[in-house]
DNA sequence: GTCTATAACCCGATAGAC
DNA sequence: GTCTATCGGGTTATAGAC
C-alpha cells in the first residue's frame, strides 16, 4: 500500500480532546487538529463526516473521561456518602475542564442514536441513588441529581456565584434531595 | 452628512433576537444579520466591538424577554404557588427558545460586569424565594432552585428524558425543593 | 482505500474613502 | 455612519497521486 494510514480514530480523538480542553468548543478548528498530526488540512475527512461526527464522538469521549475521573475518586462507603462523593466528583470535573464539560449535555440533532458511553455514566449513576431511593422512584431522583448539578457546574462556570464558591448552595441542594430520597419506601 | 443612520442599536438587537431565535448562535452570522437590515456586511461594527460585544447585549436581550414573559404569566398567589409558576413559566420558556435561552448563562469572560437585565430577574427570583425562606437563606435556596430548574432545562434540551417528558423529575425536585424550603425559620 | 492539492464559499475583522 | 475593498482563516467538496 502506498499510503499507509498515518492515523486512525483514537489518536484523532485524543488529540482533539486535548485541543478542546486548552482552547473550548468554538476555537476547535479541524485544520489546526490536522496540523498537530502532520496531516493535510482536510485529512479528517476520512474519519469523520464533517464536524458534527467529530464533536458526537467528543462528546462519547467526555462521558468516558468523566466517568473514569468519578470512578477514580468515590470510594466505598454507605449509599448516602457514595452519592455526596459522586458529586463532589461531578463538579470537580466540570470545574477543572469547563471545556470538556461543554460537551456532555451537547444538545443533539433530531433523531440521534443515544451516546453509549454516557449511558454507562447513567447506569453508574443510577444504579447508586436507587439504593437510596428504592426502584419505584430510581429514575426521577438521578433524574432531579443530574439537574442539579448540572445546573450548579454552569452556574459556577458563568460566574453566578457571588464569591466563586458554591458550597451552601450545594449544601442546601444536596441535603434537600437526600431528605427526599430517603423519606421514600425502600421496595427494592 | 453623506451617509445618513440607517440603523441604530435596538433595531439591531430586534433583528438579532429573531435570527438567533431561528437558527442558534452557532450559525449567526454579522454579514447575514446586516444583509437582513440591507446593510453593507460590516456596517454593525459602529455599534458592538465584535462578535462578543454582540453576544453579550444578546445574552441582556434573553435576560429581558424571559423577565418579561415569567411576569406574563405568574399570578398572585400564595408563595408556594407563585415559586410553582415561576418554574413552569421558567421551562416553558426554555422550551419555546431553545436558542435563546442558550445565552442566558453564556460563560462571561474574565473580569466582566454583570449583566443588568439578568440582575434584575435575579432580584424578582430571589424576592420569592425569600418570602417561602426568609432572608436568611434566601440565597443559597434561590441558587439552589434555579441551578435545579436550570439543569432541566438543559437536559430536556438534550433530550434526555426518555420520553421526552420532565413532568416527574420537575416534580420530584421541586417538592424536595419547598420541603427544604420551607422547614427553615422564617425570621424576616 | 488513504492522503494530497486545489478551489469555492463562508465568516470576522480592519483600513480608508465618501 | 456607511460604504467598498481586502485580509486571514475556517469548512467543505472534488479531483487526482500513490
Amino acid at each position: 500500500m502506498a499510503y499507509p494510514s498515518k492515523t486512525d480514530r483514537e489518536t484523532i480523538l485524543a488529540a482533539a480532546v486535548e485541543q478542546l480542553d486548552r482552547q473550548g468548543l468554538r476555537s476547535l478548528s479541524l485544520r489546526a487538529l490536522a496540523a498537530s498530526l502532520e496531516l493535510a488540512p482536510n485529512a479528517l475527512y476520512r474519519y469523520f463526516a464533517d464536524r458534527a461526527a467529530l464533536e458526537e464522538a467528543l462528546a462519547g469521549e467526555v462521558s468516558r473521561i468523566l466517568h473514569a475521573s468519578i470512578l477514580r475518586i468515590v470510594r466505598k462507603a454507605g449509599p448516602e456518602q457514595a452519592i455526596r462523593g459522586i458529586a463532589r466528583a461531578y463538579l470537580a470535573f466540570a470545574r477543572k475542564h469547563p471545556n470538556l464539560y461543554e460537551l456532555l449535555l451537547l444538545p443533539c440533532a433530531s433523531g440521534q442514536e443515544k451516546s453509549a458511553p454516557r449511558e454507562d455514566l447513567w447506569i453508574f449513576f443510577a444504579g447508586h441513588v436507587s439504593s437510596l431511593t428504592g426502584q419505584d422512584h430510581a429514575d426521577e431522583a438521578s433524574m432531579a441529581l443530574w439537574a442539579f448539578l448540572h445546573g450548579i457546574a454552569q452556574l459556577e462556570a458563568a460566574q453566578i456565584f457571588s464569591d466563586g464558591k458554591p458550597g451552601p448552595t450545594l449544601d442546601f441542594g444536596l441535603n434537600a434531595w437526600l431528605a427526599a430520597a430517603s423519606s421514600h419506601p425502600q421496595k427494592n
